[in-house]
DNA sequence: GTCTATAGACTGATAGAC
DNA sequence: GTCTATCAGTCTATAGAC
């Protein structure tokens, strides 16, 4: 056990902190270590190589931003209201805590798709063999929806819930928001988003 | 007068691509060249430095992407219903010819939030001084939601409308698209993506 | 205008002292 | 484990021939 301000974790939380905000590419070694208040040369004593400490940084980033909502979406035995309100809920709370993440991971993608998506288990049971998504073909049959293609629901609900943190720069010049006007605004969309899903999918 | 594809025009046509896909710190000079096919000594020639070369690869970006649709948005003729399709229309022609587009400047935006927001004009004109944003202020009013923040509307509007191109690349891997399937997709979404909306501002 | 060759600065990584 | 010093490779930019 290592006391939680070693130089190994404040590595870690240089690397993850500027990785995020800069990618792969705009990130230097010596400026992960200035961040992190160590040498140089303490970097590759304990990560080896920028490459693997981006590694690392990416498959954490990977498993929270797309891993972190697999039990909310495969609880069998919640209905899909529930599960929308959850999964809106969590990933807002997410977002606001790493601002940066989206951007960060859709970036390395774009720049890189064959690395990214090869590495990482981006297979079909992240949406397609939900429960989730068995429930909403259920309902758009039992609903009269058949000629709703269903994923346009999932979509809708991470664009809206995703997208206000990705273009919260430009939200900040366009409509003169400060830090406490966002917050409001994205707690508003935990309740706004699901009334607006659930409206589409004609619940409640 | 010049031809079409001579050196200047082939150098920044590679040079969006590489920057729109890898991003500054990703994409080398040299990189740039290649695509080109001309010798790296002309990038200079030509554009004095990557930095400059970028500013005008930047500049024609951002006015694509915020400035495309502003005479859209502030067509004092069009009703809300008529800026709404319109809106979905121009920018789902305007993604699929430039996939890259969105990523990239958000991108860039969040390595370096100064330098950009700073540089282009992103002012309140863009949304809360625009014909839409007044025709929605008075709609709400009329339709006793008065409760709804504007804003709203046209982040969910933006947010629906970008968001499959961003994370088009994980949309293949998760849910097996291929590049026509995606298209189909986006097409649905052109009559969608305004339905929903003004479903939420009871229009209809 | 276009090329080759190279200068000059930066970056990732390591050797070796402590 | 931590530091300084430095190597080897890469990158942007330019000088100079044609």
């Amino acid at each position: 056990m290592e006391k939680d301000t070693n130089t190994e974790v404040k590595i870690k939380d240089a690397a993850r902190k500027l990785f995020h905000k800069k990618g792969y590419a705009g990130t230097k070694t010596r400026d992960i270590a200035e961040e992190a208040g160590i040498n140089l040369a303490m970097l590759n004593y304990y990560y080896r190589s920028k490459e693997r400490l981006f590694q690392q940084i990416m498959e954490e980033s990977i498993t929270k931003i797309f891993f972190s909502i697999q039990c909310v979406l495969n609880d069998t035995a919640s209905s899909i209201s529930e599960k929308i309100d959850k999964m809106v809920s969590v990933y807002i709370d997410i977002l606001s805590e790493n601002p940066n993440l989206p951007i960060f991971i859709l970036g390395e993608i774009q720049a890189n798709p064959e690395n990214i998506t090869k590495k990482i288990g981006l297979s079909e049971d992240l949406i397609l063999k939900t429960s989730l998504y068995k429930q909403l073909k259920a309902h758009v049959k039992e609903k009269g929806l058949e000629n709703l293609n269903v994923l346009h629901i999932p979509i809708n609900l991470l664009s809206m819930t995703i997208f206000p943190f990705v273009a919260k720069p430009i939200l900040n010049s366009v409509s003169g928001m400060n830090e406490s006007d966002f917050k409001q605004f994205v707690n508003e969309r935990k309740t706004l988003v699901p009334m607006w899903v659930k409206s589409m999918l004609k619940i409640d």
